[in-house]
RNA sequence: GCGCCUGUAGCUCAACGGAUAGAGCAUCUGACUACGGAUCAGAAGGUUUGGGGUUCGAAUCCCUACAGGCGCGCCA
């Protein structure tokens, strides 16, 4: 008895009802009841309130509407008591031995347990990062590394198709100024206002002259495009280094050069040329504009420049309508709350040209990070000279650490972490707490392997779980998928984190107690009890695993 | 000035409109002849920033005040 099958129980207990004439629902019976473990112990396994939601439209008060739906459910298959409590939940107890076979199907499942088809059919696109090739990886970089990469495997795992996209912006002014930085540095002049700082640039430019000794040499106005060039390869190939290293796999790194090199299909120029007569652009000041107040934004938005050029706008109605071409029917875009100004054009340019921004467009502002160590903000990067690299971070936090630490928390609200705690070797940092978990299952089954147990198969007796955390224990696990398929429709993946923590803690709880060991003591033989519980073991290993790697993060097998 | 986000235990943070608001850290008290104790049990800690409202029910939704963060270019 899983919390879906309760929920089916309950629904064919209200179709019952009315059927006969006990209650009348104008809307009709739903076709899912909400089911929730209760926090508090004494509410019994699972807890409805459809009552609470129903009463009202059926015309009659929540507690008689609960004792109807009680009446019967009792006698359903699988449930040993359903008590009707505060104003009108149903608590219902399950019976003991009735939910066991969960732990053979998530055995049997393996990596795909979790995995649902909620939201299959959806084409989405996730973009995330997107900096500028002109400086390594930081901090405020991190965070979205973590969560955009953790979005798109609980996307994937809901059943969505995902494409998970880096939007390089090698393209204006700054790339120019990147040039100039690399240049003024290689020849020992001053770095030019408003240019690069940092020893990265320094290191860079050395590179590029020991790669290619002649550039200093070229003449000048071919110089600073050919220094340009040089330091977008291998500051790109650094941040995809970096990126690789830090367990963030994008599936395409699209730049935003492709979107102006010709007029094809997706392109720029494609764009205001299929755009021009819509309604929404117009001419002023010398400038093309597109009428984005029309849609909520608190101004209009500059598609051409009136010396000619196209802003950096232009380019992201392209983008975004080169992606709509590609397939995507959802756009989500994640961006640092110092973007959040982005929001109301981005929804109106999706409008104007055409699209329902509500349909289309998920836009994701996540709050900064900060990083304290000994009181004091993590700020300056030793070699950036700006912010504290992901480099860095990694190598003082450690790239499960750090991905753990900030799947953890949900993105829109300010984070403040300390190394101190997040480096911690030991189960007071919750990413070890899962990870040990996970590794004592590894070694309980080893154990069993070294006593001759090994999983029962068909002869798997279900029924025999029965201990009470035997019960807590399976329920948990039967728990993922929905976590999973929440996460997924919510973008939250701290929701995986938070139910790895509580998963390990019931799993140690379970593990603590002498009437649930799983290996015989001493001599004696091997039960079907102890063979049972096997694979209950096995299940927990088999959703930690699962969980982790939903979040990016390796499963030891030792710690 | 306008707009977005945030305000929860001493600290860092959870809680899809649900029951007595939960974890971890820090503090205090217990459990090792062990399935690896990187564990477990327990104590203490709260007017969910203040004030109104909506309803069976509000940390959550609405209004308002206050506090903090960020943003408001023919930059990218």
């Amino acid at each position: 008895m899983n919390p879906d099958q309760l929920s089916e129980t309950i629904v064919d207990v209200l179709e019952a009802l009315v059927a006969d004439g006990a209650i009348t629902l104008p809307d009709g019976v739903p076709t899912q009841v909400t089911v929730e473990r209760p926090r508090q112990k004494g509410h019994g396994d699972y807890a409805t309130n459809v009552a609470l939601q129903l009463a009202k439209r059926a015309g009659t008060n929540p507690r008689a509407f609960a004792d109807l739906v009680a009446e019967r459910l009792r006698a359903a298959d699988g449930v040993a008591e359903v008590e009707v409590a505060g104003p009108g939940f149903l608590n219902v107890t399950v019976e003991a031995g009735a939910q066991g076979q969960v732990a053979a199907d998530i055995v049997a499942a393996g990596e795909a347990y979790g995995s649902s088809q909620t939201l299959a059919g959806q084409s989405v696109n996730i973009e995330f990062i997107s900096a500028n090739p002109t400086g390594p990886l930081h901090l405020g970089h991190t965070r979205w590394a973590v969560l955009g990469d953790a979005i798109g495997r609980v996307l994937e795992a809901a059943g969505a198709s995902v494409a998970r996209e880096f939007y390089i912006n090698d393209r204006g002014n700054q790339m120019d100024l990147f040039g100039a930085s690399l240049e003024a540095s290689a020849l020992g002049n001053p770095i030019p206002e408003d240019g690069y700082q940092g020893a990265y640039i320094a290191d860079l430019a050395a590179e590029i002259v020991r790669r290619q000794p002649d550039i200093v040499d070229l003449p000048e106005g071919e110089r600073l495009a050919a220094f340009r060039e040089a330091g977008y390869a291998l500051q790109l190939k650094e941040q995809q280094d970096q990126l690789d290293g830090f367990n963030t796999h994008f599936d395409v790194w699209f730049s935003e050069r492709d979107l102006h090199a010709d007029e094809s299909h997706g392109s720029v120029a494609d764009t205001l040329r299929s755009l021009k007569d819509n309604g929404h652009l117009f001419e002023a000041d010398g400038a093309l504009w597109m009428r984005t107040t029309d849609f909520g934004d608190d101004k209009d938005r500059v598609l051409i420049r009136s010396n000619g050029e196209l802003t950096y706008f232009a380019s992201d109605t392209a983008y975004y309508l080169n992606k709509r071409a590609r397939g995507f029917d959802h756009c989500i875009y994640l961006l640092g709350a110092d973007h959040h100004g982005y929001v109301g054009r981005l929804r109106a340019m999706a409008a104007c040209v055409g699209d329902d921004p509500a349909l289309t467009l998920d836009v994701m502002i996540g709050q900064l990070v900060k990083i304290m160590r000994d009181g004091e903000e993590l700020r300056l990067s030793k070699r950036a000279g700006t912010i504290v690299t992901l480099n860095e971070l990694v190598d003082e936090i450690g790239v499960d650490a750090l991905r753990y630490s900030l799947a953890r928390y949900p993105a829109d609200s300010p984070l403040t972490l300390d190394v101190a705690e997040i480096t911690k070797a030991s189960s007071d940092n919750p990413v070890y707490y899962v990870q040990y978990a996970h590794a004592r299952t590894c070694r309980m089954m080893e154990n069993a392997a070294d006593v001759g147990m090994s999983l029962p198969g068909e002869a798997y007796d279900p029924s025999l779980l029965v201990h009470e955390l035997d019960g807590r224990l399976l329920r948990a696990l039967a728990e993922f998928p929905r976590v999973v398929a929440s996460a997924a429709e919510l973008r939250e993946p701290h929701r995986v984190a938070r139910y790895l923590e509580d998963t390990a803690a019931v799993f140690n709880r379970w593990y603590d107690t002498k009437e649930c060991r799983m290996l015989p003591q001493g001599d004696e033989p091997v039960t079907a009890t102890n063979e049972a519980r096997l694979v209950l073991v096995q299940a927990v290993r088999t959703v930690l695993a699962n969980g982790l790697d939903l979040l990016g993060v390796s499963a030891p097998e030792r710690m």
